[in-house]
DNA sequence: GTCTATAAATGGATAGAC
DNA sequence: GTCTATCCATTTATAGAC
């Protein structure tokens, strides 16, 4: 019975991220002040508060989904291949790492760049550690500099074209097809 | 006599730029007050409101010989563009951009993202058009979807490539050729 | 669980002395 | 041309009423 917050009225929780997402995304992070965020939700800043000790807590909740689908898709890709290959593992975790990109356009991309998301993200070994699984996945181990510039070219790729302005009217699908497309070329020349 | 400011000690303004960007790069503009600045120099925040009358301006003018440097490298393409065609065009434009993008890795790349400067760049028309005659350089006219797609994930890789970890330790010549390459892979499949 | 009120610090920006 | 001193707005965060 307590347990039923997902299928009636939102939490709280989930309203706050929800609005930090959208404000964090039009005026960057360190733009957007808890008062924004509460004024959003027509509560005040004391209601926020105890949800959430600090402003980072809730930046770090805004990519807390995207992240653990991102490490749901790299440890998948590891799994594939310990049983195959590197290249087997490509082909299955490039589509699905293309999709979350699309799938969630601003978390995923616009905010992975701004300047307080670098910073936590840097703090926080956990995030080091997954980045690092993505690249040596992606390039391969001991790779020569081809293999590190394509793999870099690559990422870039795949956070940002999904929410370039070119593609911004696109559906999903076409962005999801031609990217994977694209991105199978770069890495794998 | 009074120009001689380029041969001996820098001027004001260039001190301050200097010291602005590597503060913005690390800690991202809005993170970055202008007293920072001021105490990196060893001066106070008058005296750099003297040279600047808002920190708008000294971010603009850490990007402007980047900007400048683009402006010229379109215009030249857009050029050989009516003289020839677009294909010869984008052989010398790509090269080009991909030079600057390496060069200057920081203004160019890491700042591009900053939320400041999207939004400074979103307010200034001049901006605006630079990156709309870029886009259609890359991209043609009325491109397909798959253009578009195409062209957004080449500036992205652009811009996101030179910066990555992964080639944080190569030299600028490998980045450039092999970037240089990756791009025009991806423009003309 | 949400509110008011406020603390404590820092931001950008200006005025005016030197 | 550079400085001190200051204004005012706003920030994160906390304490305590309801």
């Amino acid at each position: 019975m307590t347990q039923l917050a997902t299928r009636d009225a939102p939490s709280m929780e989930a309203r706050i991220v929800g609005a930090a997402v959208e404000l964090f995304t039009t005026n960057g992070i360190d733009a957007t002040s808890l008062q924004m965020i509460a004024d959003a939700l027509g509560v005040t800043k004391g209601a926020v508060y105890y949800h959430f000790k600090t402003k980072d807590e809730i930046v770090l909740a805004v990519c807390a989904d995207s992240f653990d689908a991102l490490e749901g898709a790299v440890a998948e890709a590891e799994t594939i291949e310990s049983v195959t290959s590197r290249e087997r593992a490509l082909e299955r975790l490039v589509p699905r790492i293309v999709g979350l990109a699309v799938e969630s356009r601003s978390v995923f991309s616009k905010l992975r760049f701004d300047p307080v998301m670098v910073r936590l993200m840097a703090d926080d070994a956990r995030y080091d550690h997954l980045l690092t699984r993505l690249d040596r996945l992606l390039s391969g181990d001991a790779p020569a500099a081809e293999a590190r510039i394509r793999t870099a070219a690559a990422i870039s790729a795949l956070a940002g074209t999904p929410v370039h302005h070119l593609v911004a009217d696109l559906d999903d699908t076409a962005v999801r097809a031609h990217l994977t497309t694209i991105l199978q070329e770069i890495v794998t020349p």
